[in-house]
DNA sequence: ATCTGTGGCGCG
DNA sequence: AAAGCGCGCCACAGAT
């Protein structure tokens, strides 16, 4: 106890004194502990870092951490565990980290698939240091008035000596599975998606709400012409309108049986659309608007900051297994594709958007890994890949102008194969027969049939050895070592012939957004990023520096992406406008 | 009142 | 039998 008392610093001038303790060293572990989770509300109460040697614990609500600064900031690497927030919580004190490495993130990187992983730190020091964590007295910070208790500052100090040493117990892990650009290129991002939730997106509130007005107001009259319709085969109520919820399935399912004197079961898109009768097509636009208003309605609205006016959504950095990022609270990776909902989205009077995306990028990178001739040859030549697929399967000419039912087809062909879409699937998308599906997948691959022995040696590699894996080498652990039925090991070569392909533009994205943040610092650029969706990076700046950071966002992104594809150009469309561009 | 699972649907 | 991959959010239904 006396040592954690000798460490805990309260004024600038010991600060300065006990940071020489800690010059020279290699790798520090670095934690906050915060009266809460709003980097924009909160406050942070203690920091500590350190070694296994020497630990420094500041009580921040009685110190700047000035002198910390050139440490926080500097090129000592630093290990966190979920340093993304951390890093967004010293943002609100101005300072931003830098070369963190987090804990957690390698945990998933070496772990990603595997059922049951767990990746908090007290299950990481069970894993790694075989030592139990307790947690209890994290919650003692959260109202704290008066001193560190010993316990408080005594948990602090085993919180980053825990981190220290996890970190130390999975290098080998991370080595004998040669994960380590994996784990580099993750650590390099944190800063970057700290970032992106500490800045915020800006929403235009009345542009939304008016919207959102119509949509309801579209649904409401929608809901009264189904009721009308309904209301002639079941109970209605005093004013004659039909007792049914349109929500509910089985209420439904039970109306629209009655109204066609058949039974309906499905009720998804397709099926509705398939019904024969006017209340199909009015209920698809009442689930449209009434989509609007209650997924994309209110919950906007209420995410925006009382204090910033801007949303703060909460980006996972490894959201899903194949790498790919996720959003939620709200999940700015979904907002309706349609201008009139992007333009909401848009700069601050005074300021620019940049909008940057990858083209077709999913389908180059399969060009790339398979080696087609074919396919990397229209790349190379700046050519319309669904077309010419298109041309060359169906024998006859094609372009966006001439034949463009043909250039549908064959573009959903090129999406479902990356994902290993069979006939059925093909026949389901397209309105072919079953038998013209099998026909056209045929000739499709008689055609590219490098395309079809890459995706094919890519499953059946995957299930051989036990993981998928991106051309960067991250991992997807498959476990199909067991028993495992027919039915599962179709879904499992499927997810292995997908993952290489979406993992792969993953692990660009976040390498490009990691350099677009550096690249931007370092420029003297005020931009900074406000979204990012799979393949596309939103940035707002200034009127004047527009131009200049979207073409080191263009710049970064074809770097990121020609770490992985060399044969195929990567091609990166750029706009600058007043709002999120379609 | 709060939870979990399901169907449906927005995005890439 | 299932039928193309990856998400998060909504409303409902059923359980606790």
């Amino acid at each position: 106890m006396t040592t954690v008392r000798a460490l805990l610093v309260d004024n600038p001038h010991d600060l300065k004194h006990a940071m020489a303790a800690l010059a020279g060293r290699p790798l520090l572990a670095l934690d906050l502990e915060t009266s809460g989770l709003d980097c924009h509300s909160d406050r942070v109460l203690l920091l500590s870092v350190g070694d296994a040697e020497q630990q420094l614990l500041v009580d921040c609500r009685k110190t700047s951490l000035e002198p910390l600064r050139p440490l926080l900031e500097g090129p000592v690497p630093k290990v966190t565990h979920n340093g993304a927030f951390d890093a967004a919580m010293l943002r609100a004190l101005g300072i931003r980290a830098e070369n963190l490495i987090d804990s957690m993130l390698v945990e998933q990187v070496i772990t990603n698939g595997r059922r049951g992983a767990r990746r908090s730190l007290a299950h990481l020091a069970e894993k790694y240091l075989g030592r139990a964590l307790d947690k209890s007295e994290r919650l003692g910070f959260a109202s704290l008035q008066g001193d560190f208790s010993d316990a408080q500052l005594e948990y602090a100090r085993r919180d980053i000596l825990a981190t220290y040493h996890v970190l130390l117990e999975q290098m080998p892990e991370v080595v004998s599975n040669g994960l380590e650009s994996t784990v580099q290129l993750e650590c390099r991002a944190v800063t970057a998606f700290a970032d992106l939730h500490f800045d915020g997106l800006f929403l235009d509130r009345q542009a939304w709400s008016q919207l959102i007005d119509e949509a309801r107001e579209s649904r409401d009259a929608l809901r009264d012409q189904i009721d009308a319709a309904l209301g002639k085969v079941v109970q209605t109520d005093l004013f004659g309108r039909a007792d049914v919820n349109l929500e509910s399935e089985s209420d439904l399912r039970q109306a629209l049986s009655k109204l066609l004197g058949r039974t309906v079961r499905e009720l998804n898109k397709q099926a509705l659309g398939r019904l024969g009768h006017p209340i199909g097509e009015q209920l698809l636009r009442y689930r449209e608007a009434a989509k609007i208003v209650s997924t994309y309605g209110e919950s906007y609205l209420d995410a925006i900051h009382g204090k910033t006016g801007r949303i703060h959504a909460d980006f996972l950095q490894i959201g899903a297994p194949t790498g790919r990022v996720a959003c939620r609270e709200p999940n700015l990776q979904n907002v309706p594709r349609g201008s009139r909902f992007r333009a909401c989205f848009r700069a601050p009077e005074g300021r620019r958007m940049v909008t940057a995306d990858y083209a077709g990028c999913e389908l180059r990178i399969l060009a790339e890994a398979s080696g087609d001739r074919a396919f990397i040859d229209t790349f190379q030549r700046g050519g319309d890949l669904h077309a010419i697929v298109a041309s060359e399967i169906f024998n006859t000419p094609v372009s966006k102008e001439r034949n463009p039912e043909l250039r549908d087809r064959a573009k959903a062909i090129n999406f479902g194969l990356a994902y290993g879409m069979g006939a059925g699937g093909l026949a389901a998308v397209t309105g072919l027969t079953l038998e013209e599906a099998e026909r056209l997948l045929h000739r499709y691959f008689a055609a590219y049939p490098r395309v079809r022995d890459y995706l094919e040696d890519s499953a059946r590699q995957a299930i051989e050895r036990g993981w998928a894996e991106t051309l960067g080498g991250r991992r997807l652990w498959l476990e199909v070592g067991e028993r495992i039925e027919g039915a599962d090991l179709a879904a499992v070569a499927r997810v292995a012939k997908n993952m290489p392909i979406q993992g792969t533009n993953a692990d660009m994205l976040k390498i490009a957004l990691a350099g677009i943040r550096t690249r931007l610092i370092e420029d003297g650029l005020g931009g900074f990023a406000v979204n990012c969706v799979h393949d596309e990076i939103l940035l707002e700046t200034s009127e004047g520096e527009a131009w200049d950071a979207a073409a080191l966002v263009k710049d970064e992104m074809i770097k990121a992406a020609e770490r992985y594809i060399s044969q195929v150009p990567a091609e990166v469309d750029v706009a600058v406008g007043p709002a999120w561009q379609k």
